[in-house]
DNA sequence: ATGTTATTGATAATGGTTATCATTATATGA
DNA sequence: TCATATAATGATAACCATTATCAATAACAT
């Protein structure tokens, strides 16, 4: 229990005692949650329901904090994709702005697209509109490969 | 009273009737307000206030319903600025794909960008991942020239 | 070990949106 | 024009994700 990931439990660990947060039993839970399921994009709902085998105890409320407090740090970023809930992926280390999605409209899949297509784009936007971009949300909807391959959406 | 276009009336008259939807004064006046409001990205609520001037018996329920009748129709589109509500903007005749938007986290201030400077990564992504594009959601969060010149955001 | 203070769990409240349902209005065809 | 079928409306209850409240508990510094 509790025991995913040293090594990430120690990065939380200093993270939150800087901004002078403690280090409880369910915010390690929910890292290992997220650490178990990296790249799943997983609602506040589907980890509580996950946390709660190794921590049965766990309130609702307690996740939705901790959520928030993990995004607050820089631990771990919302995502919407327009389905009624929020939704969270690990940020990894070196990484400053999120990756953007290929979202199916068929199958609802959800592709992540590497940054780098997306910084000369960036760089345009800022000069043209002398606008500095902090961060961004890039959604492409869409029908991927193997739907377009079962039915013809083409 | 709904008297703002009578060409985009009969438009929407036109839509309305191929899917066997009816036209009424309520449906009009929604249309109309968000004619006069014309890049303002309203919310349902706000919409609902304003269409209260011209149509005083309009209940709240209804501006829901003909705010998803229209992004059916494809007369206007939603979009997620994440602050907790819809907002919709008319769609242009001739264009298939939505702007995106640059959204100021200083004084919330939404900017459209042309679409154009969007189009190469799209054809790149869709070779890239082999993946149909059909609509796409981009925000760009940063800090607009007004607001870096008052404050040093820079 | 102790005390300060953050955190927790249970639950009520919130707020945007949707469902329900009886009543009313629109479009259509005689 | 008028009657009729059926869609639309308004009022309001229900829904559901999220947030606020608050007394009890646990983590960390000393």
């Amino acid at each position: 229990m509790f025991n995913f990931s040293r090594e990430e439990t120690d990065k939380l660990k200093e993270q939150l005692k800087v901004k002078g947060y403690k280090l409880t039993p369910q915010r390690r839970a929910v890292l290992d949650i997220l650490l178990e399921n990296e790249g799943k994009h997983l609602s506040t709902e589907e980890i509580y329901d996950l946390v709660r085998s190794d921590c049965p105890e766990i309130g609702l409320a307690t996740v939705y904090r901790t959520l928030q407090l993990l995004e607050r740090i820089g631990a771990i970023c919302r995502m919407n994709f327009d389905d009624g809930c929020n939704r969270y992926e690990l940020v990894h280390k070196n990484e400053d702005h999120q990756h953007h999605h290929l979202i199916c409209k068929s199958c609802g899949s959800v592709e992540e697209v590497e940054y780098d297509l997306l910084e000369t784009l960036e760089k345009k936007v800022e000069e043209k509109y002398n606008f500095k971009i902090e961060n961004h949300s890039v959604k492409f909807f869409g029908y991927c490969e193997k739907c377009r391959n079962n039915v013809n959406n083409d």
